[in-house]
DNA sequence: TACAAATTGATACTTGCTATCAACACAATA
DNA sequence: TATTGTGTTGATAGCAAGTATCAATTTGTA
């Protein structure tokens, strides 16, 4: 919220409703599924405050191949993920080798680069995860 | 289009058509234009064998942040793109580094690795670019 | 408290994409 | 050659993510 604050936006009741389940749900989760746990905002409002917290740079929006986007508060500002193509739970991963490869790339990319996005597709193989088709619970 | 009969699928007019205009757009096309620029072909054949041919292999999606998404042939079948931030153009890039550094994420990431994207947005810095706001000519 | 500016929510709309389904193309077979 | 079955097509309608609009409301500040 200090980041929000400090680019002369306003603290609202719903930026911090948004937020707060934002924060609830470590894993990411969808536009759609924000708007139904959270039926006292506009629909409007949900897609406005995530724009909003993209651009101040407190969240990510991960693309699914063939699946609505998943948006996670991101602590770094870095944007790298594990997405796992089962379940669909995002994580973000830190790793000390991302910036020194990511100037390597910098260097040998003859334009400049001015941002980048490394995602890694993965398998939870998580016995308990009751999202994994593989589990067969729902 | 060798990939494409190897799995069993026809080869037919619709499909050479567009592989064609793909294989010209070498920098990528969104699917909208694609619809424009082949008036012959139905819209949902045109998405139905943008599809085919991602599951295929030969073809790329790349999002674009705010944007429709790019299309593009890629040969190698590995996803490492370059996309240009202010003309939406799109290049794919090779490093010989970049396998060996996808090794490393499988070693250090706990989940089971299947696949990855790295993307690096970059500024073309292309002053005959007439898609480039700066250069304001459109 | 009062005001101006920012923000909100309802609504309608745009857009990327998919489902449906009758018509068509084509290859193999009778 | 006629038939049959499967894959493919295009028109259409529909879905879902996201945006534009605009009057009503909230918020920070005087």
């Amino acid at each position: 919220m200090a980041a929000i604050e400090e680019r002369g936006y306003r603290i609202t009741v719903p930026r911090v409703t948004i937020a707060t389940l934002l924060e609830q749900k470590r894993d990411g989760i969808t536009a759609n599924a924000l708007c139904e746990e959270l039926p006292t905002v506009g629909r409007a409002t949900v897609f406005r405050t995530l724009k909003l917290f993209l651009e101040v740079g407190v969240l990510c929006k991960l693309d699914t191949t063939g699946g609505a986007p998943i948006y996670s508060l991101c602590e770094t500002g870095r944007h790298h993920h594990s997405v796992c193509v089962m379940c669909g739970a995002a994580e973000e991963f830190g790793m000390a080798t991302i910036e020194r490869v990511m100037r390597a790339f910098g260097d040998e990319v003859p334009e400049r680069v001015v941002g980048h996005r490394i995602e890694l597709y993965v398998d939870c193989l998580d016995a308990d995860c009751k999202n994994c088709p593989r589990n067969g619970r729902n």
